[in-house]
DNA sequence: ATTCATAACATCGTATGCGATATTATCGTG
DNA sequence: CACGATAATATCGCATACGATGTTATGAAT
């Protein structure tokens, strides 16, 4: 039986443990911060768009509301965040950023170009392979709801 | 103050997001052999090699053995591995796959050829992007050791 | 040979992810 | 308006990940 190919040549592998990689790097930069990266993930959206409802953060962030839920409490803890019930739709739960947390996209900078770093690559490679992996991203998706 | 940009626009989450991609296809896939995707990695990699120690295998996958252990264990429960202390160094674990680990590889081609389809990539692209991500991870993996 | 440093695993606690299920609210239809 | 269907979250169980710590075995140096 010809050998089974070494993990390193799937490309499933190489995004996966690439992406544990990129886990890595960001929890030594924010660990001063006390986030891990999904929750920072979480504080980049806000600061992106605050004030959204959990089912829309959780579309952003390709999450489930089991995953969420559970993070958004350790958020709002933290004092981050505030999860209240929707007036208009009280199924919903809107997510808003304290003081303290809109203030904290001030070391979002400092995050994101340590990560850059550490990356390494020219700034057009940057691009270039953000735009190829979301396009493999979206086959997968579509693939998967089937 | 400036709108945060949005996730889909970094290349982390890109990577972190396929990664997830990746999993919830093989999640499918894989569901009629009773495996999760670091299970089957884990398998793959054996395939590869045979008899190889915890260590080793942990350096394949970029897994701590807090993480692989466990998770051989339950890969022992089902019968598709053993882990046996070497006789030679008695902090060593030796992997070794039983008949029906071992057997279970003929289930992987199919396996692999639906997560190539559900990619839906071009040949070419396929092999770029490997090495393109591989080399990305490596510098990242060179950062975050520092 | 004894002892101390190191290596290789294992264990524990915390934080994700996600399928399955439960709960509550809104909506549509008769 | 009643009522079943659907929507939006929450809860629960299981399986990763990983830092911190514990345990046992090997090696090195006296």
């Amino acid at each position: 039986m010809a050998a089974f190919p070494p993990l390193d040549d799937f490309l499933c592998f190489a995004v996966h443990s690439t992406g544990f990689a990129f886990n890595r790097v960001y929890r030594k930069l924010l660990a001063r911060l006390g986030l891990t990266y999904p929750q920072f993930l979480v504080m980049a959206a806000l600061w992106g768009e605050n004030g959204v409802a959990v089912g829309t953060l959780g579309e952003k962030l390709a999450l489930d509301t089991s995953t969420l839920t559970p993070l958004l409490k350790r958020l709002e803890a933290m004092g981050l965040l505030v999860r209240a019930r929707s007036a208009e739709d009280e199924r919903r739960v809107i997510v808003t950023l304290t003081g303290k947390g809109a203030a904290l996209r001030a070391e979002a900078g400092a995050i994101m170009a340590g990560v850059f770093a550490a990356a390494d690559l020219a700034p057009q490679d940057f691009q270039r392979l953000t735009r190829e992996i979301q396009a493999l991203r979206r086959n997968l998706e579509k693939a998967a709801q089937i």
